[in-house]
DNA sequence: ATTAATATACTGGAAAACCAGTAGAAAAAA
DNA sequence: TTTTTTCTACTGGTTTTCCAGTATATTAAT
């Protein structure tokens, strides 16, 4: 059944394989990965390297389809080596791996530009239906991946204290740039008192300027 | 073969079939998706509405494992219903549907939870696949999607005035509301030095004072 | 009807930010 | 190597923010 190198199946067909390129420094995790995806017919690893450098030089000349990429290379971090591979590459599919999955790091990988996430402890199944996935174009982040995700985002949304809504509106007015004398002006109240509302503002946010008060009130789309 | 209720194989193992509801108001592309995902014996269509209000009180008496939601309904708007829905069930994964592809809505139903994104004019492989992904638990972004998600990142973080390094970390400290002399402590710089980096930041970015100068960096997502 | 929350407004003083101009040293680009 | 950019640093003065209180009229909530 594992044997027949020509399935074709109405909706799963499957052309030539999926090349694939390893990058990570540690040779265990290669080898596992290449052991992991030699059962399959659908993956080829071209491939691999064990930091930045080779990578990019291999590039300069060669392509493939998905690349495995490892955050935690010697030369240069994983969030960079992505910004550099898509320069280069546009259409090759960046699966970022790790062994632990530190959500600002994730973040910025998706920001830079990584089609999928995968944990390092992920079984043949996912890492294959990954590769497959980001191989089509689309996004793939596993379960455990996206929890971490959302704690990270759910705690940037988490205990945001109440505003009222005159406090609300005068933070976004803070947030726009004005001064406080223009604030009053424009709501008809004392500079003062728009002083006063800035003060509670500041306090329910416990920051101590109004520079931290426009980043929180921007980062958790308060205004 | 399909009415055996148990049948285990080892990697697609196909249980009890995706039990789909439809929410959309035109009553069109509700048939034509219960057409394409008739033929598909892994998905089941449960039932359909029309409109955001009956969709919430289905869903407090009867559950299913994926949302096909519509993001322009009647009463309530999409990201709303996003919100609503995973609020009452979190655990069902809602696919949001759009006949054209406006990033903000997208992004924000995004933040608000939806595991994929699907145009209208998907394929029927796109949407099993879809489906099936968002099922397990994946993402899934259709390729136009991410390319119109991809413009309106790039659009962001367009025209920004090209910082110094040293601007660019002295942004970041700024933001994280860090006054001029902390900030000149951590860099072992005069405060003087800082603050002529704060102007400059301030002539470069056009504004005149540091909040409007925290706002848009952190809405270009410069820092 | 009473309590609680909200929006308003003030004093007065310390700290920090903002403005305008200048200028030398170091690093990068030509 | 020369030029340009970047980073550094200063003077001196104005404006704004920030802090710590206090206090009253108006709304909501109980």
């Amino acid at each position: 059944m594992k044997a027949q190198p020509l399935t074709y199946t109405s909706t799963s067909m499957q052309h030539k394989p999926i090349s694939v390129l390893i990058v990570d420094d540690h040779p265990m995790v290669i080898e596992g990965l290449k052991t992991l995806l030699s059962d399959n017919p659908r993956v080829a690893v071209k491939t691999h390297f064990t930091n930045g450098k080779d990578t990019l030089e291999f590039l300069e000349k060669q392509i493939v389809d998905v690349i495995l990429l490892d955050v935690n290379l010697p030369d240069i971090n994983g969030v960079e080596m992505v910004k550099l591979i898509l320069n280069k590459r546009a259409t090759i599919k960046i699966l970022g791996l790790s062994t632990y999955s530190e959500p600002s790091i994730i973040n910025q990988m998706i920001k830079n530009g990584v089609k999928g996430y995968l944990l390092k402890n992920a079984t043949a199944d996912e890492l294959v239906n990954a590769i497959s996935q980001v191989d089509q174009g689309n996004f793939y982040f596993g379960t455990e991946v996206q929890k971490i995700l959302a704690d990270s985002v759910s705690q940037e949304s988490k205990d945001i204290p109440k505003l009222t809504r005159r406090e609300t509106h005068i933070l976004r007015l803070i947030a726009d740039g004005k001064t406080t004398n223009t604030i009053a002006e424009e709501l008809f109240i004392s500079p003062l008192t728009v002083e006063t509302h800035r003060r509670n503002l500041m306090q329910k946010m416990e920051v101590s300027n109004a520079a931290s008060l426009i980043k929180i009130a921007v980062e958790k789309k308060l205004i």
